[in-house]
RNA sequence: GCCGUUGUAGCUCAGUGGUAGAGCACUUCCUUGGUAAGGAAGAGGUCGUGAGUUCAAUCCUCAUCAACGGCUCCA
C-alpha cells in the first residue's frame, strides 16, 4: 500500500497510508486535537476532515482558534441555517450563504412572506434543535446534469443560475440532515459542534450584488462552539456601540445634524470645531514643511469647468443640480471636488520644468449628492471638507513625489495612533473598462508607479480591482471603525487624465511643451470621516493636544472661585483650553461631571492650594495625582502635550 | 435608490383607542461641601409630519420625512 508524506506546520513530516483523512491525522497527533479539529488545510486548500488525502502535502489542522477553522464553522452554520429555514418555510429559495469575518449570512427568497425580527427567534431555535442532531456533513461529487436536474426539480432558480457558470466535474453537493446544497465546502465534521446561535439582523441584498437584479432577504448570523463565547461576543458588540462616533459626538457635544438643515449636512458645535481646527493646524504645519502652497478656491464653479474635467458627464445627473442665475443659460455647480479649480490655478501663468513640482493645498469643502441610504454619521455625508492637495510634477518626479506623500500619510497616522490600517492599491476593473477614462498605457503606467512607490516604503499592500477612481488608480489607507467596518481615510492618486483635459503644460529644458502629471492626495481623506474614525479609536479620549477641553478647574467651594478664576485665566494665557466649574455643587459632583465629559485633567483648588498658589491635579480615569505649583503644572503641560510635529 | 427596523421631554427610555410618565439634564431655594451623583420644589411634550378609520387616535390604516442595520454607490 502506498504512503503519503504529510508535512506539519512545524516542518516535521510523517508518513501515512494513502487515503488518510484529516481526522486520522488529528487523531494520530492527539485525542484533544481530534475533539476540536474542524477542517484541514491541504496544500493551500481547506478541506473536510473526512476527505482522503492521496498525495504528499503540507497540512495544517484548523480548530476554532484559527481563522480558517472559524470560516469552516460559520460556513457549516450557514447550511444549518438554511436547513432550519427550509424546515420552517418550505419552498424557500436559496441564493448564496458564505462565511464572513464575523459569522455568516444567507441570501434567501421567501416569496411574498415578510421576514422580520420576530422570525429570527423561531429560526434560531430550530437551528439549535437541528445542530443537536449531530448530523454529518456529507460531500458528494455530482455531474452538472444531475445537479441542474436536482435544483430544477426543487425549484431553486438561483442555484440553477450558479450552476450554469460551473464546469462539469468540479461540482459538489453537501448534505446534512434533510438539507442538500450546492457547495464547494469544506465543512466541519458534524452539526454538533454548533452550540450557540444568534441571528443578528435581516437586510436586503441584490442577487449577485447587482442593483438591477431582484432583492433577496439576507439574514446575518453568528454561531459559537460555546454559549459563553456567544455572550462574550454580544457583550463586545455592546461595548463597541459605546464608542460609536454618533453617540459620542452627541454626548461630547462635537457635532449635530438637523433635519431642517438637511440630511448628511453636519453642524459643527463649538467643541467639535476646536478638535477640527486643531487637526487642520496640524496638517497645515506638516504641509508647509513638506513644500505645499496653501490656496483658496470658491465653493461653486461654472458647469463648463466640470464638463472639461469629465465629472459632469460621470456624475452630473446624480449630483446636486446646477445653480441658475438671472442670466439665461448660466449654470454653476456646487463644488464636488477641488481638482478642476486647482488645475485652473496651475494655468494662471506659463510654467517651467524648473517650477515643478507645484503643490497646491486647500481645506476644500465639497458637496456631493450621496444616495440617501448611504449616509452614515460623519463617515458618509453630503457636505465635507477634504484636506486636499494636488501636486503637479514632471513624469520623472511622480514616484519621488508619491513616496513623499506616503511619508506624510504615515506621519499623520503615527501622530494619531492609527496602527491598524490597510494600504489598498485600488485598480481598474479590467472587465469593465468603460467605467474609466484614458488610455490603457497611461493606466498601466500609473498603476505600476503606485505599486513601486508603496514597495519603496515597504508598505504591505492589498490590490483590489474595480476600486480605482474613474480617472486613475489610487493608494487608499483603510481604517476600521468600532464595529469593524472599513473606511477609506487617506488616499493618493496618480492622474494623467485631468492634465490632458485641462491642457496643462510646462516648458521643458528642451524648450518644448510637455504635459505634467497630477497627484491627488488627502491624508485625512475628509476631516469629517477622519474625526469619526478618530473618535471611535480613542473612544472619545482624544490625544490631549486635540482635546476640546484639556483642563477643568474645580473650586472646592464658592470661597475659592476667585482663585480658580485666576487659574483658568493663566491657563488661557498659555493657550491651554479649559473651563471653570463654579457651579454651586460639591466637589465630588464636579469631578464626576468632568470625568463623564472625558476632560483629561482636573485642577482642584481649595484652601490648601490658594495659600501656596498650587493646584491639586487629577487625571481622567487615573484619579488624584497630588498637588503641584500652578507654574510647574503649566510648564509640564505645555512640554508634554503640544501639537506633534 | 432598494430591503428591514425604529421615531414619545434636551438625553436615555416606559406607556395607553378616552388628549401622557420615569431617571438624568435644566430653573429656583436650602446647603459652602476635599477627589465619580447633597436635599427640596418647579418648569418642560401638537407623542416625527400629513391624511384616513372612529363618538374619540400618541396608539389602528395609508402616505411621507428622518435615523438605524444591510445592499448598491462613493469623484
Amino acid at each position: 500500500m502506498s504512503e503519503v508524506k504529510i508535512t506539519l506546520p512545524d516542518g516535521s513530516s510523517r508518513n501515512y497510508p494513502a487515503g488518510v483523512t484529516g481526522m486520522d491525522i488529528a487523531k494520530s497527533i492527539s485525542e484533544g486535537l481530534e475533539r476540536v479539529a474542524l477542517s484541514i488545510e491541504v496544500g493551500g486548500e481547506i478541506w473536510d476532515l473526512s476527505r482522503p488525502i492521496n498525495k504528499d502535502a503540507p497540512i495544517r489542522i484548523f480548530t476554532w482558534n484559527d481563522k480558517g477553522g472559524k470560516y469552516t464553522f460559520w460556513h457549516s452554520s450557514a447550511h444549518v441555517f438554511a436547513e432550519a429555514l427550509e424546515a420552517l418555510y418550505p419552498g424557500v429559495k436559496f441564493g448564496i450563504g458564505p462565511p464572513i469575518e464575523n459569522g455568516f449570512y444567507y441570501d434567501v427568497d421567501l416569496g411574498d412572506k415578510e421576514f422580520g425580527e420576530d422570525d429570527l427567534a423561531k429560526v434560531e431555535a430550530k437551528m439549535v434543535e437541528l445542530a443537536r442532531k449531530n448530523s454529518l456533513f456529507l460531500r458528494k461529487d455530482v455531474s452538472k446534469a444531475a445537479a441542474l436536474d436536482f435544483f430544477k426539480k426543487k425549484g431553486d432558480p438561483y442555484k440553477v443560475e450558479l450552476l450554469q457558470d460551473l464546469t462539469d466535474g468540479s461540482i459538489t453537493f453537501y448534505e446534512q440532515g434533510n438539507f442538500t446544497d450546492l457547495c464547494r465546502g469544506p465543512h466541519i465534521p458534524n452539526t454538533g459542534f454548533i452550540k450557540a446561535v444568534k441571528l443578528l439582523n435581516v437586510a436586503g441584498a441584490y442577487w449577485r450584488g447587482d442593483e438591477k437584479n431582484k432583492m433577496l432577504t439576507r439574514v446575518y448570523g453568528i454561531t459559537f462552539p460555546k454559549q459563553k463565547e456567544l455572550e462574550e461576543y454580544l457583550h463586545m458588540l455592546e461595548e463597541a456601540k459605546k464608542r460609536d462616533h454618533r453617540k459620542l459626538g452627541k454626548e461630547l457635544e462635537l457635532f449635530a445634524f438637523s433635519e431642517k438643515v438637511g440630511m448628511g449636512l453636519p453642524l459643527w458645535l463649538p467643541k467639535g470645531t476646536v478638535l477640527r481646527e486643531r487637526l487642520e493646524q496640524f496638517m497645515r504645519k506638516a504641509q508647509i514643511k513638506a513644500g505645499y502652497d496653501p490656496v483658496v478656491t470658491p465653493h461653486i464653479g461654472s458647469k463648463a469647468l466640470y464638463v472639461t474635467s469629465g465629472h459632469y458627464e460621470k456624475y452630473g445627473k446624480d449630483s446636486f443640480q446646477p445653480i441658475h442665475t438671472p442670466d439665461e443659460g448660466e449654470e454653476f455647480l456646487l463644488k464636488p471636488m477641488n481638482c478642476p479649480h486647482h488645475c485652473e490655478i496651475y494655468k494662471v501663468k506659463p510654467r517651467s520644468y524648473k517650477d515643478l513640482p507645484i503643490r497646491l493645498a486647500e481645506f476644500g469643502t465639497v458637496y456631493r449628492y450621496e444616495q440617501s441610504g448611504e449616509l452614515h454619521g460623519l463617515t458618509r455625508v453630503r457636505g465635507f471638507t477634504q484636506d486636499d492637495a494636488h501636486i503637479f510634477c514632471r513624469p520623472d518626479q511622480v514616484k519621488e513625489e508619491f513616496v513623499k506623500v506616503i511619508d506624510l500619510v504615515l506621519h499623520v497616522f503615527n501622530s494619531l495612533g492609527f496602527e491598524n490600517y490597510t494600504a489598498q492599491v485600488s485598480l481598474r476593473d479590467p472587465a469593465d473598462k468603460k467605467k474609466y477614462i484614458g488610455e490603457d498605457a497611461l493606466w498601466d503606467r500609473a498603476e505600476r508607479e503606485i505599486q513601486e512607490a508603496a514597495d519603496e516604503r515597504h508598505l504591505k499592500t492589498v490590490a483590489v480591482k474595480g476600486e480605482a477612481a474613474f480617472y486613475g488608480p489610487k493608494l487608499d489607507f483603510m481604517v476600521k471603525d468600532a464595529l469593524g467596518r472599513n473606511w477609506q481615510l487617506g488616499t493618493i492618486q496618480v492622474d494623467y487624465q485631468l492634465p490632458e483635459r485641462f491642457e496643462l503644460e510646462y516648458v521643458g529644458s528642451d524648450n518644448q511643451k510637455h504635459r505634467p502629471v497630477m497627484i491627488h492626495r488627502a491624508p485625512f481623506g475628509s476631516l469629517e470621516r477622519f474625526i469619526a474614525v478618530l473618535i471611535e479609536h480613542c473612544a472619545g479620549n482624544f490625544p490631549i493636544w486635540l482635546s476640546p477641553e484639556q483642563v477643568a478647574v474645580l473650586p472646592i467651594s464658592e470661597r475659592f472661585n476667585q482663585y480658580a478664576g485666576q487659574v483658568i485665566q493663566e491657563l488661557k494665557n498659555q493657550d491651554i483650553r479649559g473651563y471653570l466649574d463654579d457651579r454651586d455643587e460639591k466637589i465630588g459632583r464636579k469631578i464626576r461631571d468632568a470625568e463623564v465629559k472625558k476632560v483629561p485633567y482636573m485642577l482642584i483648588v481649595g484652601e490648601k492650594e490658594v495659600a501656596e498658589n498650587r493646584v491639586a491635579v487629577r487625571k481622567h480615569g487615573a484619579g488624584d495625582q497630588g498637588s503641584v505649583g500652578l507654574d510647574d503644572f503649566v510648564k509640564q503641560f505645555l512640554k508634554e502635550f503640544s501639537m506633534p510635529v
